[in-house]
DNA sequence: GCCAACGTTGGC
DNA sequence: GCCAACGTTGGC
């Protein structure tokens, strides 16, 4: 799998927003920002699953509880640079495009093929894979092309 | 602000 | 390696 060629991953960011924001990621612009703080191993591993390229969504949680924009990955992972501690570590990301429509949690739980998306059944999890599946129908509610 | 769910830590 | 205690997340 690699960059251009090989099968496109999709994925589900989440961060609160008053602390990192969809603005704040829209600010840092092409050249991205490091999606550091992570310290939970599975969240962990999707990162390292990631290639540049990568497609994900947006998603406050606690407010708004919705899906806000795209964003690619534009970094492998490599040492997350807030901590000293060689077991974390995380992808750069920037941001591509926003939703035309925010996509809530509830949205979700009421759309018919998002019944097993991992935001809805482990919510708790802040780095999730999203299927191709679900990518399309959510990209849909949101009012954009997948 | 509450609390359920879940992940991590550390004593044994 | 088990599991109780504890801390955190995040929806409500």
């Amino acid at each position: 799998m690699e960059a251009g060629g090989g099968l496109m991953a999709y994925w589900l960011f989440k961060s609160e927003p008053d602390v990192w924001g969809w603005p704040h990621q829209v600010a840092r612009g092409a050249a991205g920002e490091e999606w550091h703080g992570v310290r939970n191993y599975q969240a962990r591993n999707n990162m390292r699953a990631m290639v540049v390229g990568d497609q994900g969504f947006f998603y406050h949680s606690n407010i708004g509880k919705e899906i806000v924009g795209i964003v690619e990955v534009c970094r492998t992972v490599q040492q997350d640079s807030t901590t000293d501690d060689p077991r974390w570590d995380c992808v750069m990301l920037r941001a591509v495009r926003p939703l035309l429509r925010a996509v809530s949690l509830e949205d979700c739980k009421v759309q018919p093929g998002l019944e097993k998306m991992v935001l809805i059944n482990n919510s708790r999890l802040s780095v999730q894979p999203v299927t191709v599946d679900e990518w399309q129908i959510i990209c849909g509610l949101g009012g954009i092309d997948p």
